[in-house]
DNA sequence: ATCGTATTCAATAGATCAATTGAACAATAT
DNA sequence: ATATTGTTCAATTGATCTATTGAATACGAT
């Protein structure tokens, strides 16, 4: 093979990652991915898409490597192949923010008219956790939850939150996390905690960002679900 | 917005970064911006398409954030916008390498028919440096040279090779280095050097990677051309 | 065996992408 | 002014991608 056949050859193969990363629907997956395993199903309503095409793309993310699956019973049960995923959709992400004008504005108008304070970073939280000055709330799904979390965080799915108010005292700073960096749960969290006289902050980044960061985590059961 | 919509919007910004790398002439491209900054016309030669087809490119690569660019007189410049573009790259091979088959075959049936002793890393060429026990050839082109490279490296081309063997020591071991991972010259210049009756092993990864982690480098000139 | 559930397959239509071609434009040199 | 050089633009063609639809398959429960 001429060196510059197998240059172009090897390019295309890598280019075959790149696609997967081409499409906003494969990145919604791969986040939801990002927090454990899923069956096609539930990662079809998550997402929104129909079944036939959710399976469709997790095939394609399988053959570029990105994922990988296995059947259980009737279901197929999709995984990251690896954490690294992980790491190079967080890069894909800071890159995206640091140079697209679009992004900026949408997050500006919409992220931050909702807070506009900064979050707290992973080391302060693991610092103040530590000396028990905070309350770590985690509010994805209860599913979520389940297959790993934060040591020491409190599962409350936002829809039980406003219930739920009441179990937590007041008198520690309300720390809440979710998918990642751009997940709502948080946000919308923050909000209604805040206007319910507790002190709130977002953690910055998410379950898959701290876990990525070698953090302590309770691990997640394996789930047949 | 609702929080359904801003995040599908979000995702489909992040897509636009996915699909510059969905494209093997692309990441072509963008390897070669990693050795530094480049004229369209530079970036047509090396990579083998039209100009008109590549200032596309270029111009898909600028809207997604990945390059930026300078017109000098009647020239384009292209670079990087940022190096964590390099990271987002090595992180995309070392992702496809670990996890498609393909891949696996075409870099042991062509790379590791050429070489198939180990690299020597990092770490260890710069030890070995300081010491003085070993040659650092650069064996890219004199313009990627001049536009950064290894401290103390010489600049020999592939293609002037042959005529310098004479000039190199054959007391120490000879290091050499190219563009990345997968550039070809540097294991060419190996094979040679070897059948030649030097000691001679490849650099892990290329300039780029050199200087993404931080290791001390000759800066380029910011060139005119 | 039959039914229900979860997933995959196959065919399709519309959208988007990639490379080519030739023209247009801008900066410089003659 | 005119020609040259380097880049971009615009139109086109064939290829590839995406979502939809309905059928097919695989497994487990009844």
């Amino acid at each position: 093979m001429s060196t510059t056949i197998f240059k172009k050859e090897l390019f295309a193969q890598f280019a075959q990652v790149g696609k997967s990363l081409s499409n906003g629907n494969r990145l919604e997956l791969l986040e939801f991915l990002a927090q454990g395993e899923r069956s096609v199903e539930e990662l079809a309503k998550v997402s929104g898409l129909t079944v036939a095409n959710t399976s469709q793309h997790l095939q394609g993310l399988r053959r570029s490597g990105l994922v990988k699956s296995k059947s259980v019973g009737q279901k197929s049960l999709y995984r990251l192949s690896d954490y690294s995923v992980v790491a190079l959709l967080a890069l894909l992400r800071k890159i995206a923010e640091n140079n697209i004008a679009e992004i900026q504005i949408l997050v500006a108008n919409y992220l931050a008219s909702k807070d506009d304070l900064e979050p707290i970073s992973r080391d302060e939280l693991l610092k103040r956790a530590k000396k028990g000055t905070v309350t770590v709330v985690d509010v994805r799904p209860e599913s979520e939850y389940r297959s790993g979390h934060l040591p020491n965080s409190k599962n409350i799915p936002l829809s039980d939150l406003k219930n739920k108010l009441k179990n937590l005292p007041k008198s520690k700073e309300v720390i809440a996390y979710c998918r990642g960096p751009h997940c709502i749960l948080a946000f919308d969290a923050v909000a209604q905690l805040r206007s319910n006289g507790f002190k709130a902050r977002r953690l910055e980044g998410g379950f898959p960002e701290w876990k990525l960061e070698g953090l302590p985590i309770d691990e997640g059961i394996n789930r047949a679900n």
